[in-house]
This record gives C-alpha cells, structure tokens and sequence, in this order.
DNA sequence: GTTAGCACTCCGGGGCTGAGAGTGCTAACG
DNA sequence: CGTTAGCACTCTCAGCCCCGGAGTGCTAAC
C-alpha cells in the first residue's frame, strides 16, 4: 500500500469501491493469478470463508464488471481481472512485501560464491531474479551517465594489430583490436600509451574529441580510437543485455508455442529496450507496466517489473522481470526491488574510490 | 560420400543394401525429415517417380525395417528411420554439399559489419549458425591448449581494489578483480607491473607457478594472482559458451513444451559440454551424434552436429548445433563445416604473429 | 521379380453428449 | 434494503464414437 506513492502511474479511480469489492477485486486476482482459470463466484466462497453467499459475490461481481475491473470471457466461466483490475490490484490491494529472509541470504550466498567481476554478476542476476520471480528477466550491464576514461593501455598482438584496453572512471573496461597502419613493437606501444594517458584521464568522449583534433601522427590515431572506444560505452549494445528463465514462461499455459516466440524475438531484438528503456530512465525506484499500459504494442499482453540499479549520477543499469499480465506481482516486485538494492550496492562498493 | 573418411566413426554394414534399397532409405529420411510424419509407400511413389509400383516399394521397406533401418510406429502408418537409418545416410547416402554461395557471400558480409572483436564474432557465429542450419546452435570461446601469456596490465580502481589485465599468446583476453591487502596507487602498480612482466611473458600457468615460490611480497601476491587467471583459461566456463535460435527448435512439432525445456537445461547447465566436449576435442573435422550415439543419455533424442575450430596446437573451439534426431544433417553439415573454416580463419589472422 | 487386389489395422478429425461450473433473474426473508 | 435460495439457461471441456484416409502384409497372377 504505501508504494503507491512510486508505483502508480495514473490513478483512475472513477468508482470508489466498496470494502467488500476491494476484497472480492483482490480474491479473483489472487485466485486468477495462481489458477490461471477464470473465476466464479461459488468457486470463491468454498475456497476462502467470506462471510456471503454466492449470489452476493455475483452482485459484487457484476458492479466489478460495469466498473471494468473484470471481464466474462464467455457467457459463463467466471470472471478473468482486466489490465484495469491488475493495475488497482497492485497499487492498492497488494502487500508490498520484503523478499523472505530466507531468498534474501540464498541469494547473498551466491553473490558471495561468484567471481569479483561484473559481468558474473549480471549473469547471476538474471538467473537469480528469474528463478525467485519466476518469469523471464532481464539485466542490462550498467552504463556511466556519461563515461569518463580513467586509463588506457596498448598491447601488441601482431605487428600491425594492437589491442586497446580502457577503464573507465566507473570501473568499466573495454577492449576494441586496432589494426595499426604500420608495424609497432610492444616498447613503441607502450611509451605511446604512457605518454597520452596522462592527458586524457578523466575526460568524456567528447572532451577527447577536441585533443583529437590538436593531435598528430600516431598520437591523434591512438586518441580517436580511445574516443570512439569511450563513446561505444555510451549505448547499450545488444549483448550486453542478459535474460534468463523463459522456461518459467514456456510453463504458462497461455504461452503455449508461437507466443512464446514472439517472446522471444522480443528479448533478444532491442525491441523491448529500446521501448521500455527510454520510459523508465529518468524514474528511479520499481515501475510496473501492465498489460496495454505498456510502452511496446508487442508487449500488450504482458507486465513488466523493472528497476534502474546503480549509482546516483554515475552508472545505471536496468533490471527487470516480464510475464504474462497474469503474473505474481507481488513477488515480483519484491524481487526486483531487492536486486536492485544488492546490485547497487554491489556497484557503489566498486565505485567509492 | 567422400567424406564418409571422417564423419564415420563406425561402420557396420552387416547386411549389404540393394541399389534400389538405398534409394528408398534415402527417399524415406529426406522426406520424414521434411515432413516429421511417418513416410508410407504409396506416398513415396506419388511424390518420386521411381519406376516401380507401391508393392515392391513395400518389400524394400519390410527388408529395410528386417536390417534395422526403419521401423513402423503402428502397425499402420508408414516407417520412421531408426538412428542406424540417420547414420547409414548421413554416412553414405548424403551428397557432402558445400554451403550455398549465397548463404557465404552473406555471412561473410555479416562478420565484416561487425567489431574485430573474439565477443561478436561468436556472438555472431552462434547465430548466423542456428538461422543456416535452422536448428539450435552452441559455441565456445577458443581455448588455448595451454596458454602463454604475453603481457598483463594493473589498473587501479580503488585503493585497495585493482584490475588485472592479461593477454595470453593466443590473443585472448582476461581481467579480474583484485583486492589489495593494502592501499597502492597507479604509478605503484605500473611499476610493479613493468618490472614482473618481461619476467613472465611466454610461461604457462605452470610455469608461472614456480616463479611464485622464488618471489616475495608484492611481487608473489601479483605473480600468484597472474597465475590463477591464466589458469582460469585453462577451463571452459559457462558463460563463454553461446547458444542461440531454440525458437527453431520450439516450432518442432516432437518438442512441444517439456522437451524443450529438457533441451534448455541441458543447454545451460554444463552436461552438454562435459559429455561431448571431451569426446570430441581430439577429433578435428565435422563430426555427427545421432540418437544413442549421443554420449550423454539426455541427448538420446537429438543429433548433434560439431566441429572444433581454432588454429592447431594453439587455440581451440566447439562450434555445432544441436536438433532432433530428425534434422536436416546435410544443411547442418554444410553450415558448421563453413561456420568452423570461417572462425579458424579468422583466429588465424589474430594469431598469426 | 513385379504387380494388382484384398482384407485388415490404425490414426486423426468431426460431431455428439453429459457433467460441471457459472450466470442473471426473481422472489422471499430478516 | 441488503442478502439469499432457487431456477432456468449457457458455455466449456473431456470423453466417446465413428468414419475416412493411409498404410500394411499376403496371395495370386502376370
């Protein structure tokens, strides 16, 4: 309940529900979530001890319809929440639980287990927040705001082929392979590399830029390389990108074979980045997407739960789960909010330098 | 045919086929293969015109079904080829097509459009692969037999945190994390590094290892640390293998829903690579698994078509992929055999110094 | 050796049916 | 007035039957 502060996008609530209809609105989402059937009104009174008979949940149920918070699949069968009846669901009917202790310290465990390295990081993230989540999720590596090179360094891989390593203020490396006009040993190398790294550290790509231009020779080839290596930080890239789980979405009974394809195709064209990410950039804390709310038309028939993690003005990255609309949301925004937590944690150790 | 040399790995011919029974045998695993449904007499005549009636299509087919090679499902419903019938094929049936040009002449322009760069080019592999053989496809990161190293670079990320750069002989390229037990700064680090290099560049891990006992203080700690990444080549991990185009897989009819997820977690889980991986290293040239051929029980259901790659003696890599048992071998031959050549040419390049 | 004919088998899809679940409406009850 | 019981109706789903199509083995004839 008290999230609805970060969480709720817009707030429609053009019919004040009656207690009763909050309760029966938040039964069939809990009962339609787990089941994946559509709900009925006797179905509800044997399974949970309302205080009603049947005829008065349909009563409810038929005002919950009018209002547009369910929907009738077919003439009968029980009722199926709308994206309107998820969405309230969330914002007000939910528990905005913590992620069990227990998860919490597996998870931490694990952390613990893996490799000091960012990149096994993300990869843990993304099975971790998939498995406890139990959708597809996704982790994008973090990215600076805009990057600042801290270091460089050249190394020869044959005579006419050198490779470019560059950390950023941020911890971040880089390697691009540079193919050298004419033939350098390592010494040559390495004394260019000592002699320009001293001017460039701590500037942006675009501050580079301009010492390109007042360079020569060998130095200004060295210099655009490293700008254009910096600048390549600056977007994400596609295999940068992690996703893990969609196993759990296989199970789903309503993403039988070509949906989940489509899924699929989703995940791994930029699609679904270059939709979502614009939108939740700037918004710090967990948003929720559902259903038509969705940036993407191709995601209309699924939510979405992400978190940008990060360090403040520094690097951000994103990391989220996707479902169909009928998902736990509960979970799930339990476990992207707890990840995003170690995550950010995790980056600020690396950059409280 | 010719290339039986090395695609065989055993041949037992028992019963001598007939002319026209290879023909048929043939007929019957290209069409099943196309059409995943039993193949029956009468159809065959329909679609092929072989000179001969139904009948006699028959008792070619009850020889065929007496030697082993096919076998009805039902007592009705035409025959399916056993994986003796796959291997016999693919063994001695199957024309050994080169890739179609069209399909090179575009791979090539894809690997041109991207970044030199180990990453993308299997990245790329991994789907360029799936999409010419239309099945899943599986690659790792070249591996050095044993690797050298050529040169390794301390960056400072925080007092007592640095990165260590190493690049072996081989070109390839890894950093760790290191912690320091107590605060150095950049200029610290160069110079210690600058002094040990030259000490160790050409060792392998062994090697190394020896240089760690005769060392002391920071100069051992560094030397250790050097030590274990360049041992940490040595095995292959997880998240160096790829494996792209399972939605190829997913519109299988025989794997609707468990099996894929069966296939999925086979695929990331290590099982994959620990059964075949071992069998296969040794070998060098395409080489195929059909059905119980498979060293791990899980693969029983699937062909596997790979080939290492690399450049002999000094990097080596797996490139296959992975489909039913009835899968199109020929296509999948032809694109991996390619797909290896291309990756070998390209490491040859980086390595050629 | 090959083929036509025949009786038989089996799969798969279409249509039917009955059980189960749910609905809206109405009338009665406290 | 809110709540409830009863009722007639609707719709889905699983099981079943049935039939056509495709395939088979066998036998007899060419």
């Amino acid at each position: 309940m008290q999230q609805a502060s970060h969480l709720a996008s817009y707030d429609q609530e053009m019919v004040p529900l009656t207690d009763r209809q909050r309760v029966v609105l938040k039964l069939i989402v809990q009962e339609h979530v787990q089941s994946g059937r559509p709900v009925g009104s006797k179905g509800l009174t044997e399974r949970y001890a309302i205080g009603v008979s049947p005829a008065t949940i349909r009563h409810e149920m038929a005002e919950l319809e009018a209002a547009g918070y369910v929907q009738a699949l077919h003439t009968s069968g029980g009722r199926v929440p709308t994206d309107q009846g998820y969405r309230y669901f969330v914002h007000h009917l939910m528990e905005a639980a913590e992620l069990p202790a227990v998860d919490q310290i597996m998870i931490r465990h694990q952390f613990r287990q893996v490799e000091v390295q960012l990149e096994h990081w993300i990869e843990l993230a993304a099975t971790v927040l998939a498995e406890t989540a139990g959708n597809v999720s996704v982790v994008t590596a973090p990215r600076p705001t805009i990057p600042r090179l801290r270091h460089f360094e050249l190394i020869g891989l044959q005579p006419k082929l050198a490779l470019l390593i560059l950390v950023t203020h941020e911890s971040l490396v880089r390697q691009v392979m540079i193919h050298w006009p004419e033939p350098v040993d390592q010494p040559a190398l390495s004394r260019l590399a000592d002699a320009l790294v001293a001017d460039v550290t701590g500037l942006t790509a675009d501050e580079i830029a301009a010492r390109v231009q007042a360079a020569e020779g060998s130095a200004r080839f060295v210099l655009s390389e490293v700008m254009m290596a910096l600048r390549g930080l600056e977007t994400v890239s596609q295999t940068e990108v992690r996703h893990s789980g969609w196993q759990n979405m296989l199970s789903q009974p309503e993403f039988g074979g070509d949906d989940a394809r489509g899924m699929l195709d989703l995940l791994r064209g930029g699609a679904f980045l270059n939709a979502v990410l614009p939108q939740i950039a700037s918004v710090s804390g967990v948003q929720v997407f559902i259903g038509d709310e969705n940036p993407a038309d191709e995601l209309r028939r699924f939510g979405i739960v992400v978190s940008t993690y990060g360090v403040d003005g520094e690097v951000t990255g994103l990391l989220g789960v996707v479902g169909p609309t009928r998902m736990a949301y509960g979970r799930s925004i339990s476990s992207v909010r707890y990840m995003a937590r170690l995550m950010s944690d995790l980056m600020a150790d690396l950059y409280s330098a």
